[in-house]
DNA sequence: GTCTATAGGCTGATAGAC
DNA sequence: GTCTATCAGCCTATAGAC
């Protein structure tokens, strides 16, 4: 099938009724009927454009990875640290613009161990982790980070922050002491700016005094 | 029934069995003749102890969070920055004992919006989570942290990066170009070393030089 | 306390009309 | 392309023997 075909609009429909209700409820309590009702059409027509409920649900998958990291590679900025800053923002505007994608791929983490993500997990790994560890290895070579860090590990403390937000939701809004209909959107924004200020504080070189921790090159040797 | 009475085996059994499948599977795919296999017990047997799946399954979750409300509220130190680094070793700790566990919270919070377990939530929120507030707000007090930085969200940024390393443990595998059965243990020890440093260097005090950021009290209004 | 047997409901998937 | 009708299989939960 070719790629950039004009899809039918029932089959788009399907696909954005699947991906609410897999990561509101997960792949074994979302039955094929159900997708059919929300997405206002026959259960039966789900097998016309799908060949079972496992495919349709891989499909979701890869079309949120390629928004991600369309998104997250498109963030820019004039020097490492802007570059960082928008790079989260980029993140959390992600999140905002589709809530319950993170739950998706979450959800497929802890559900499957990423058995039906193993190529997504490699895209986002060769595009937009790879992006973020050039951005803080680039600003280390310049001298404005730190240098005893390794930058996968920083990378991951970065994306963490907004990505364990968005996931662990229900519960951030009990530790914020939220009410359950708050401002979620403007709450995520909020943290996202701190998420930054976060990293970028703790990737920015020490007070010339004392602060100079016991952290000896830190980078680990991993394989 | 009374609380300090000694216990049936095949209670615990199930219950083992139970934690196991249920951090593995998730509930839905976990079946009540799987979990009495698993338990070497018929599985009629689990509506002898317990009225229902999901009521088999709230116990199991009691049980976990109990276990880490307990560990991290025993870490301690003697100021609030090596107070800061043995919460988040102690967070690691119970991570590293009981692998599948987070997981089992994790998708507690993603399948039910945390329905199940809302009173232990706002147990983890009242205790540790709170004394993790606590030691971030006694460091600014002291002068030792910078004041311009929540310290709700500087706790869940100094939590978010064990817990999301621990969900998306196999996505972390594949950013890291590690093997499948890799010494994921002592991959994670070092992760909370870093986390831990990462964190303590975040909410250091700046630079006396231009370090100053535009971060004007990025306190947010949340009720 | 632990088992066998089974009821009763829901699910994924197919056949086939239009 | 979209629908109705339907089946076979698996699941939770119960009844009741021991």
């Amino acid at each position: 099938m070719p790629a950039a075909e004009l899809e039918p609009p029932s089959r788009d429909l399907i696909l954005d009724a699947a991906e609410r209700l897999f990561a509101a409820q997960g792949f074994a309590r979302t039955t094929i009927k159900a997708i059919g009702r929300e997405a206002g059409v026959n259960s039966a027509l789900l097998y016309y454009y799908f060949a079972d409920k496992h495919q349709l649900y891989r499909e979701v998958l890869h079309r949120f990875v390629s928004r991600l990291v369309t998104r997250t590679m498109g963030a820019a900025g004039d020097d490492p640290e802007s570059a960082l800053r928008a790079f989260v923002a980029a993140q959390a505007e992600t999140v905002a613009r589709s809530p319950h994608a993170p739950r998706l791929f979450a959800r497929e983490l802890i559900d499957f161990d990423a058995a039906n993500a193993v190529e997504q997990v490699h895209l986002v790994a060769v595009t937009s982790f790879r992006r973020l560890c050039g951005l803080i290895e680039e600003g280390q070579r310049a001298g404005l980070f730190r240098q005893d860090v390794d930058p996968r590990f920083a990378a991951i403390s970065t994306i963490s922050q907004v990505a364990y937000f968005s996931i662990a939701r229900p519960a951030v809004r009990v530790l914020l002491q939220q009410p359950a209909g708050g401002p979620s959107v403007e709450v995520l924004r909020a943290f996202a700016r701190h998420a930054a200020d976060f990293a970028v504080a703790a990737l920015a070189k020490p007070a010339t005094r004392s602060s100079r921790r016991r952290q000896t090159r830190s980078r680990v040797k991993l394989s």
